[in-house]
DNA sequence: CGACTTTGACCCGCGC
DNA sequence: GCGCGGGTCAAAGTCG
């Protein structure tokens, strides 16, 4: 049990939020221009979208036909999104929450039922985040909007502490519900230590065992900006302990911890948990995040790199990640599924090591503007070919353990 | 010294 | 109205 924690506590410094424009909306804040994905012009559905409030800014990017196969062989993936009516593309767009709720029907209702190799996401994450798309293991997958209330998706209550806010708690809650590989599984480091990472700095205020599942949940909030009501909730799956299921709770209400002063005290375990894989449970990545970002910066010619600092584009070179959005207030009051809440996918960040943002720098510049444009531009193709996303993912997984801060 | 994790206690929403 | 269970608080201890 206490190994779990153990990987909860990483995977949770792993698996990033994203990026939050505003909490108050796309409108306001930093300028979303400066905010948004980078540039994709060849893409209109995507261009035209902004980041979504849970901190992905891909999630707003929307391509209608998109399916996502992945492919083993050749750490390839293809994309082909079925069935998509041009109502939920719509829907899909834009507006903060509603885009998440582009609904691929019934793929996977449940976070505990991640086991599948082939990942089919909705249209929203597949664009969300082509490294998200990108994996070794088979136990990642994506989930998809099992709901087709289409009317319902605009809604999403943001509320960090009901006690607080006198905000409604659990019923109501803006949440996001994110399936992934638990940490060993999707990475095969020869310490058996994980180092998801992502560019937020997150910090554990509780942890709770939880009636019928024999894992703990952990509880964290964001540290990396003071009064950031953005939280998450790690467990795992109770029917796959291979199967991390993340819970993000508000937005994040700052830009990205870019500099280290951000990321204060996210340093602290990091080196032990490095050196000893047996060491108590903490955040690992934290470091290797805050280092990579500000390595990204400094490695740089330009600081800030606009596509990573000011894009808000999180970094996400692997990724299998399920979103749910709850918008229970909004929803049907019963749906036939057993959990009452709208699977929708955002694309999550289990692996930054150093490196990567170098490698996103040029990926983003090319590869993935191509693999945007070229493979979520709805001709379903097979992208191994357009992207080398995977050379990098293989990089991660042979040689993550030479990452050293 | 500051930030983090751990952990028991408390608060409160929800179901019966 | 009551009890259960989930979510948060806050003190204590740990670590760099």
């Amino acid at each position: 049990m206490d190994n779990f924690q153990g990987d909860l506590t990483d995977v949770v410094r792993g698996i990033g939020s994203g990026h939050v424009s505003s909490s108050t909306g796309p409108p306001e804040g930093p300028s979303p221009s400066s905010l948004s994905p980078p540039p994709i012009s060849d893409v209109p559905s995507i261009a035209s979208c902004q980041i979504n409030p849970f901190g992905d800014p891909f999630v707003s990017m929307t391509d209608p036909l998109f399916n996502l196969t992945a492919n083993k062989s050749n750490n390839s993936f293809e994309v082909n999104f079925p069935e998509v009516s041009e109502d939920d593309h719509i829907k899909s767009q834009c507006s903060i929450f509603p885009r998440i709720q582009i609904s691929q029907k019934n793929i996977i209702h449940d976070a505990s039922k991640c086991s599948s190799p082939v990942m089919a996401v909705s249209p929203a994450v597949a664009a969300a985040s082509p490294w998200g798309m990108i994996t070794n293991s088979p136990r990642n997958c994506l989930m998809v909007d099992n709901s087709n209330n289409t009317s319902s998706s605009s809604q999403i209550q943001i509320s960090s502490s009901p006690r607080n806010l006198g905000i409604k708690k659990r019923k109501g809650q803006g949440k996001k519900v994110v399936c992934i590989p638990a940490p060993a599984a999707m990475n095969s480091r020869s310490s058996g230590e994980v180092v998801p990472s992502d560019l937020w700095a997150w910090r554990k205020y509780g942890q709770k065992p939880i009636k019928g599942s024999p894992y703990p949940r952990g509880y964290y909030r964001c540290s990396s900006s003071k009064g950031c009501p953005a939280r998450k909730q790690v467990e795992r799956s109770r029917t796959d302990p291979n199967m991390l299921v993340i819970t993000y709770t508000s937005e994040h209400n700052h830009p990205w911890p870019t500099q280290r002063n951000a990321l204060a005290g996210s340093t602290r375990s990091s080196s032990s948990s490095f050196s000893n894989p047996s060491s108590k449970s903490s955040t690992a990545i934290t470091t290797s995040t805050a280092s990579a970002s500000s390595r990204v910066s400094q490695n740089k010619d330009e600081p800030n790199k606009s596509h990573l600092a000011s894009s808000s584009t999180p970094p996400s070179p692997y990724v299998a990640a399920a979103v749910k959005e709850e918008d229970v207030q909004e929803r049907q009051d019963k749906m036939e599924f057993d959990n009452d809440v709208d699977d929708t996918y955002i694309p999550e960040f289990q692996h930054q090591p150093e490196g990567f943002f170098a490698d996103l720098d040029e990926l983003e510049e090319d590869s993935l503007t191509m693999l945007l444009s070229q493979g979520f531009s709805g001709s379903g193709g097979n992208l191994e070919n357009k992207t080398t996303i995977p050379d990098v993912f293989s990089d991660f997984f042979d040689d993550d353990s030479s990452r050293s801060l």
